[in-house]
RNA sequence: GGAGGGGUACCGAAGUGGCUAAACGGGGCGGUCUGUAAAAUCGCUGGCUCUGCCUUCGAUGGUUCGAAUCCAUCCCCCUCCA
């Protein structure tokens, strides 16, 4: 833990980056009573990965724990059965127990890599859901009204475009709630997106006579794409568990235009030093390429510490800035193999999908093995010993 | 319960008997270029024992010399009315 800080550093530190936060005089106040506060994060543990996205909140979370906070990892169990209707045009699929389950321990595993599971308080919201029972989730409906959830634009825009919203799903944001009201949370952290559900538990806090929770919505991260949000099933994401040469790259690849956003939320710097970044960048003080390889590095370095981030650098400069063929290049042995030519070869790999893949990739000229381009029929024994290169980032060395 | 619309390749979307392995856009990949796995630009984008053959247009069965396209049954989705 670190050493005690003023209620003001512990602003900065709670609050930098966020796209709002709902009220910082309220957080004031509750700092200023000296007592660790009970910090709510739920997730939807329905994600099969952990992608920078859901990282940008999870840190956020450390953060409070690292200053003696209680921080409260909520596993939404029960309302992952109803699927969140966040951000969503369509319905979500609800999943059973088992699958539940199933996915909070795959999603705990890698959570670690960010939280200390010692120090956080794992929580999953079926201990008190269950319990309310029927009559007590009519109750809990009763507090709120169908108009109010239509002022949600996700809602409001499914009735409109006339897709259907199950009821179900207007009752999601209150079980949300009820959970703040069940943790007795003083603040709940989210993504933007989560506007609307974390203000229905302030609501019911206050129903239930308690002290509002304070928000902190963190921005919701940019895919690699530079238009939509990050996410597994748009394919343009980093999981924060990926090998650090692929997380490096993978980030050297986003435009240009996101520099700051990922200088902020994703390698986690100061408002002051992204500042400086960009203002380098406008006034040609520093070249873009320079800076990305900056902000990579600080992301890997998080997740894999800073030697491997390093060497993650280095790699990527000799591969791609100056061409180099990797040391550590996969090899395969052509041993007595009926096909040694380089269609077949490269299928045997694992390099390309399929014979016909290969003769496209060799036919363009992708294949070569040093200066010369290779013909997918020619007889790679004749390389042995040589590294072949795949388009720009794949190689494979012959082996006799 | 009644009426109507729809299910096409990774995604969106054309195509209504042969010229269709299936237009076009996105995505992905490759070439060129570059300060970058950015931008730009050109190209590729089912498989194979490859001048041909096999599999593919919700599923199954049928009509036909020939079907994504016609017919039948079934499954799924959407809208309107109640």
């Amino acid at each position: 833990m670190d050493p005690i800080k003023s209620v003001e550093e512990q602003i900065g530190i709670l609050t930098h980056g966020a796209a709002e936060v709902i009220e910082t005089e309220e957080l004031r106040r509750k700092l200023e009573r000296g007592k660790p506060l009970v910090a709510k994060l739920g997730v939807d543990t329905t994600a099969p990965v952990i992608t920078l996205g859901h990282a940008v909140v999870l840190r956020r979370l450390a953060a409070f724990q690292r200053l003696g906070h209680r921080a409260v990892f909520l596993i939404g169990d029960e309302t992952s059965r109803v699927g969140d209707p966040s951000g969503r045009s369509d319905t979500r699929p609800a999943l059973d127990e088992a699958a539940v389950e199933a996915a909070a321990a795959a999603f705990l595993e890698q959570v670690g890599a960010i939280l200390d599971l010692s120090q956080v308080e794992v929580r999953r919201n079926s201990e008190w859901l269950r319990a309310l029972g029927f009559s007590g989730a009519l109750q809990l409906a009763s507090r709120s009204t169908v108009a109010r959830m239509l002022e949600r634009e996700d809602f409001l825009k499914r009735f409109r475009d006339n897709q259907p919203i199950y009821l179900h799903e207007l009752i999601y944001p209150l079980m949300q709630g009820y959970d703040s009201v069940a943790l007795k949370a003083d603040v709940e952290l989210g993504a933007t997106e989560q506007k609307f559900n974390l203000l229905m538990g302030r609501q019911l806090q206050r129903d239930y006579g308690m002290e509002p929770q304070v928000l902190v919505l963190m921005p919701i991260l940019t895919g690699l794409d530079g238009s939509q949000k990050m996410s597994k099933s748009l394919g343009n994401y980093v999981a924060i568990n990926e090998n650090p040469d692929e997380m490096f790259g993978k980030l050297m690849s986003i435009p240009d235009r996101l520099i700051g956003e990922y200088l902020l939320l994703a390698a986690d710097m100061t408002p002051g030093e992204v500042t400086e970044r960009l203002w380098n960048l406008e006034s040609g003080a520093a070249n873009p390429r320079d800076v990305k390889a900056e902000m990579a590095e600080r992301t890997v370095a998080i997740y894999n510490g800073r030697p491997t981030a390093a060497a993650a650098r280095d790699r990527f400069a000799a591969t791609f800035s100056r061409r180099e063929v990797p040391a550590d290049a996969p090899s395969i042995r052509l041993g007595d193999a009926e096909r040694t030519d380089v269609a077949a070869v490269l299928v045997r790999a694992g390099l390309v999908q399929s014979i016909t893949e290969a003769r496209r990739l060799a036919d363009q000229g992708a294949v070569r093995s040093g200066e010369s381009r290779l013909g997918w029929d020619e007889d790679l024994r004749r390389h042995a010993g040589a590294t072949l290169r795949v388009g720009k980032h794949r190689f494979l060395r012959i082996e006799e």
